[in-house]
DNA sequence: CTAAATCATATCATTTATATAGGAATAAAA
DNA sequence: TTTTATTCCTATATAAATGATATGATTTAG
């Protein structure tokens, strides 16, 4: 489970891409918009700057905004910024390694051997889910480079709503 | 991150599968061998008893024992017996529901969509990985059909212990 | 200088996780 | 039947993480 701190990250970070080229976005509209309570949100941003992911002006006409692209900010990089263990064991983390009381020996603990395989998995599959999965595709058929010129965005699209999948727990 | 009752379940799934067919464990057997507080293993036992993972005898004699072969228990219905909320987000569990109170529209919500891709394969991965991965494989060539006497089961594998993995957080 | 914003740090409140405790129920054996 | 060994049930205590708020300092455009 996700904690809050990563989803509202997340709903920020595309707010912020779908507004890439327009400036910086104030904390505050971003949190009226997407719901989050502000000053959680200021610390939120502080985060993803620190980690690399947004860049800030501050005083009068600052903000927020992206600092690479949408298909470079992958789901795994934004839990490593908001400091989310998402590592399924605490032997198994470089960044907060905890030794495990329960287990005499890392190297032959089965496991631990177990969940090496579900943390490849899982980095793997985190990495590969990026802001630009959520983004309106260009249809770069038609238009040929589109205008440099600052437009509004097209309109999001609207992923299918169905999609029976089946629920962990 | 997993918690520690779940690794403690499974610990304690892992101990069972190596003495199918020996008759009942006691708790108290599996909490020292696993270094598991006893108290604590107990309540997770009786958990596992609930979800249909292992059988039990109370009174003398009795002890706890597998409900099923080591390739019928994946990860995930480990999970689901110990209930531990993996769903990434609470509006994507049907056990535990709760709606996002920052969102209005789950139908249009981008992060829920994005979740919902993450959580379908974060299950098939869960689902596929089960008891007998970590069980000594049985070398059918050789031993034509094991005989039906029960003897001390052949020691287990040594899984490679190196395997350089990218620890995510 | 002032207004508008980010930034830094501390603190509080709530929930969840972990563990322990006491004893009831069960079943075998003496 | 009594004893003994075990699981089982319910409650409670302790610790840690999460979510949120508060206060004010700092930055920068106008
Ligand atoms: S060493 Fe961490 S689970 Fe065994
Ligand atoms: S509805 Fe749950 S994240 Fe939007």
């Amino acid at each position: 489970m996700f904690t809050h701190r990563a989803k509202y990250a997340i709903k920020a970070l595309v707010h912020l891409a779908r507004r890439v080229g327009q400036g910086p976005v104030h904390a505050q509209t971003i949190a009226d918009d997407e719901q989050i309570p502000e000053r959680f949100l200021e610390l939120i941003l502080v985060q993803l700057r620190i980690g690399g992911l947004v860049r800030s002006r501050a005083g009068r006409g600052g903000g927020h905004f992206l600092e690479g692209s949408p298909e470079d900010i992958s789901l795994l990089s934004v839990i490593r910024a908001i400091d989310e263990q998402i590592d399924p064991l605490p032997c198994l983390s470089t960044t907060a390694y905890v030794r495990c009381r329960d287990c005499d020996d890392e190297a032959t603990c089965t496991t631990r051997h177990l969940f090496i395989k579900i943390q490849e998995q899982q980095s793997a599959l985190l990495s590969h889910v990026t802001l630009a999965s959520v983004m309106p595709k260009p249809r770069m058929a038609a238009t040929p480079a589109a205008s440099p010129k600052l437009r509004t965005p097209t309109h999001p699209v609207l992923v299918n709503a169905n999609s029976q999948h089946s629920p962990t727990t």
